[in-house]
DNA sequence: GAAAGATGTGAATGCGTATTCAAGCCAACG
DNA sequence: CGTTGGCTTGAATACGCATTCACATCTTTC
């Protein structure tokens, strides 16, 4: 609650270069009408002042504002942290301001997009969190758009972007029965989250109809540790019988399987077992790894994030929702076998 | 730079609600007097009008912001991904916001932090990027309390929380003496970087005065691929000679070279080369790593970080510039041999 | 029961800027 | 030379809320 300095204002600037407060505002707004000599003087004295102007006032008074809050939930899965990055990357670029929130797995997300909507922003990116009705009707009536992010969204009143998750895993889920997975373990994420069941669901399409598959589940809390310890439970016991493939709905999961796999019981991947996940982050792409995956392509997901952003609200709720699916990239990796075919 | 829909003013709560325009204000403020009948009443009238206070509206007035802008570099590197995720995570709690800018390596790091200025921000956090003397004075004038993370800086007129790199990376060095290292590889970061410059300095001091060393450097270029290139390029050509000994400033460099050295030398860590890196990032710890290295206590860090903002500007620079200092922790790993003593 | 205090309330004002508007200026035009 | 039109300019005002201050209401105290 720092108790700000009196700033300088503009009036100070104005003085200093003996114009009026318009001159001064006019000095540092792109394009308006000022000759380029009073300009000059005007900047100089704002220099010299350290005059800078004050972005809540101009706000304020223009009725606009260039932030973007950006929603991120867990963040300890690096694929949502190089999705924040993306976003402040992307954002900036445009000259725009990120308003950064995160919020913990399952935790209140409604307390933290109040607070996000008290700011006048340009719009409100949501990446793996629901948001509640009354928070949708709050957002409309505020006119902030929102974006969905990785997320399907129930009852389909809002606009959101995501990668096809059902498909990219049906693929993967062809790709190990045509390796000849039989005897299958999914581990899954949250099982609230639409991302994960819409991969579950994908990958389990690919075996419809085929006989002698068995396809067990077990929950990986989304996270490598999570992953990692649901293995070590599952197989800690007297006599396991492994399976012939696991598909982690994510990479840091199937990360987190592969080094229990290799380290706690000796499995070679993909010789003993196969694996895959479902996102393409950096360390899945490693050596030790090599992870086969679905890589969700994140340069373009923020991208038209940020352009249905720009539509207005109205245009993106209800009836009018834009849903963006968008394809994944196989990734084909080493970790299921006789996928030569796909080197380039 | 969308114009935003007339909001609902606190007048027009007042009105539904038969108060004053102040009272609505009071409602919305903890602590404030009103008796608790009113504060009701006003905040069914605001849920009704999907009203909420403006902050721009509200800072402007009351002279005081809650955000806290941290500027990061390098977000490739996990560490970094992890201090703002740290970040974010802190700030929150404290019931403030986060306005979050990343800087490109040694891109032009003032625009972006004059943006940041722009905003009477509570304080500025700066991680891995200089700041010109023109944005010193400039942040002296606005009045806000600026602090660098993990940067020495220059001519310390700046206050900062950094963690030891020095002693952490000697320690490190007196490890790989002890183990035996003769030929030693240093991979550097950003050679202007003080990270870089002071871990190389640290390192190398553990063997000042001890006969037979003979020491290298490469650059790594701070990240994964740069480090990975380096060892290609450097082992690549016909018969190299392997050091005993590679130190990587820091973690996601070391990672870079145990991959090359694994994969495109077939060298076995700590057996052929023993191996060391900096930060204590969560993918060093993994399996098939156990990088032994010196973990920055990045909760640690943020928090005294967060702490030296609070103080007055004026005593976060020039000689009131405080310099905080904190050790690392030494993690043993399993890439130098012979640290069974350090295990628990 | 009156005086002193504690509390709740609304009118008015300030925060720092962008925007409107009418007036001023100059050049080019007929 | 008077006029039209474009470009600059400053006075005044709006933006939405917090705060101050004086007043009204209620409670406590002797």
């Amino acid at each position: 609650m720092a108790r700000l300095k009196t700033r300088v204002t503009s009036f100070d600037v104005a003085k200093l270069a003996g114009v009026s407060q318009p001159a001064v505002s006019r000095a540092f707004t792109p394009g308006a009408s000022i000759t380029k000599e009073k300009r000059d003087r005007i900047l100089a004295a704002a220099k010299e002042l350290n005059y800078v102007p004050n972005v809540f006032a101009s706000n304020l008074s223009s009725n606009r504002s260039n932030m973007v809050a950006v929603i991120s939930g867990n963040l300890n899965n690096p694929f949502y942290s190089e999705t924040l990055q993306v976003f402040v990357e992307s954002i900036q670029r445009t000259n725009r301001q990120v308003l950064a929130f995160s919020v913990q797995d399952g935790r209140d997300s409604d307390d933290v997009m109040m607070q996000a909507m008290r700011y006048p922003i340009d719009g409100l990116v949501v990446t793996s969190a629901q948001m509640s009705s009354e928070l949708v009707k709050l957002s409309e009536g505020l006119g902030i758009p929102v974006v969905m992010f990785n997320r399907r969204v129930e009852g389909s009143e809002l606009s959101g972007v995501q990668c096809d998750n059902f498909e990219g895993s049906a693929i993967l889920g062809r790709l190990m029965n045509a390796a000849g997975a039989r005897r299958i373990l999914i581990v899954r994420g949250d099982p609230q989250g639409s991302t994960s069941i819409d991969r579950v669901q994908g990958f389990r399409s690919a075996f419809d109809g085929i006989a002698g598959i068995e396809i067990e589940e077990v929950d990986g809390e989304s996270s490598y540790s999570g992953a990692r310890n649901a293995m070590i439970r599952r197989f800690g016991g007297p006599g396991p019988r492994f399976p012939d493939a696991i598909f982690a709905v994510n990479d840091i999961m199937a990360i987190g399987c592969a080094d229990a796999l290799n380290e706690n019981f000796g499995l070679k991947i993909p010789d003993d077992i196969m694996l895959a996940g479902f996102d393409g982050i950096r360390e899945g792409q490693r050596a030790p790894y090599s992870l086969t995956t679905v890589r969700q392509p994140v340069e373009r997901m923020v991208s038209e994030t940020l352009e249905l952003l720009q539509a207005a609200p109205e245009n993106l709720k209800g009836a009018e929702a834009q849903k963006r699916v968008i394809p994944g990239d196989l990734i084909p990796g080493h970790t299921i076998p006789g996928m030569g075919r796909w080197a380039r």
